[in-house]
DNA sequence: ACAAGTGATGGCATTGCGTGACATCAGAAT
DNA sequence: ATTCTGATGTCACGCAATGCCATCACTTGT
């Protein structure tokens, strides 16, 4: 017999994203969470960082896949080239639970001033993994952070318009409508 | 004869600023800052959100400039013909202190996760000022919002090639040239 | 098969952050 | 002269986060 359950992040994560929900981000306690996922609060910080990690546990997901895509893409192509081509791929493999999942953790994320700042890390990421995907393309480094920096913008604000659209918009089709709109925005 | 020393705010943002050169930021604590300041801790936290924020006292000029700018503009103009118009009125009066003093303060932040996160609190609130800005000037909400992002881009990387430059290249002049090659990035 | 090693966890102690509540008192206001 | 205001000090406290050591099911090596 085990000694231990099983996917003991898993369990912390769900119960912290439960609690959060029910009594707000502030309201509980590292303590609270452990003790609904059968831990101790010593092995909460094994597993997070801090109490706001565990509504982040996802986020590597998408630089990861983007400096995949990068380093996959033929060399022929030029940094919005590949970005362009690649954001079917990354709406397909990411946001795959219910959409009502990502609004409820978007409520709470908007909630707490410390949750907006840690959300802030994502981006960021992505665009680190783009500029060093780019540069290692070759391309010269001014231009790939400022590729880097469209192509993140395309990604957050089309993120932004699939949380607020109240029709169901398809993420793939809000990636490409932004990308085509900061075309034209940025020569305007 | 006055009661307290002048500027509290300001000799705690001194202080705290030596004793993160000095020890680094971790290795130093609000109770050591206070006391060099003459100040007791509970006065620190009246002053600044955390022991982070005393580094970053001056951010807010910089979104506020901002949204002066946008909000003075003639109404002909559109958002990145503001923004064209504007970088040289912010680098004349932003980084007005020596160009080392930003460099420490850039060695400081980087030496530290939470203050890496908490940097990119100003640019998300220059987005906020800048998108805010071009709505109530009538532009579309999700145009305002590109163009708030690709001006944040302009600015961050401009920073950051400043910050780089063994030259001292005019931040003026850093900011036409990203400009310029943010557009031609974009349309490539 | 037995011994030693591994790794995830629990428990405990500790430090420091951040906040609430109340007191103090120089200078301003009336 | 009295009251008010506002920046500060003092004290107490909860919680976040980390270091250290013990535990013990499972694995590895001999």
């Amino acid at each position: 017999m085990a000694r231990w359950q099983p996917n003991a992040r898993g369990r912390l994560e769900r119960a912290a994203f439960e609690l959060f929900v029910e009594q707000g981000f502030q309201a509980t306690t590292v303590p609270q969470i452990a003790e609904r996922a059968g831990l101790s609060t010593r092995t909460f910080f094994r597993h997070f960082a801090d109490k706001r990690d565990a509504l982040f546990a996802e986020e590597h997901a998408v630089p990861e896949q983007a400096a995949r895509i990068i380093a996959e893409a033929p060399a022929s192509l030029g940094p919005l080239q590949i970005v362009a081509d690649g954001f079917d791929a990354v709406a397909a493999a990411q946001f795959s639970r219910e959409k009502s999942y990502y609004i409820a953790r978007h409520r709470i994320i908007q909630s707490d001033d410390g949750l907006r700042e840690r959300q802030l890390r994502m981006p960021a990421a992505l665009v680190e993994a783009l500029r060093t995907g780019f540069e290692h393309r070759g391309v010269d480094p001014v231009d790939a952070t400022l590729a880097a920096h469209l192509t993140a913008t395309v990604f957050s604000v089309s993120i932004g318009r699939w949380l607020a659209s109240p029709s169901d918009e398809p993420l793939a089709a809000l990636l490409r409508d932004t990308f085509d709109r900061m075309r034209r925005t940025a020569s305007s």
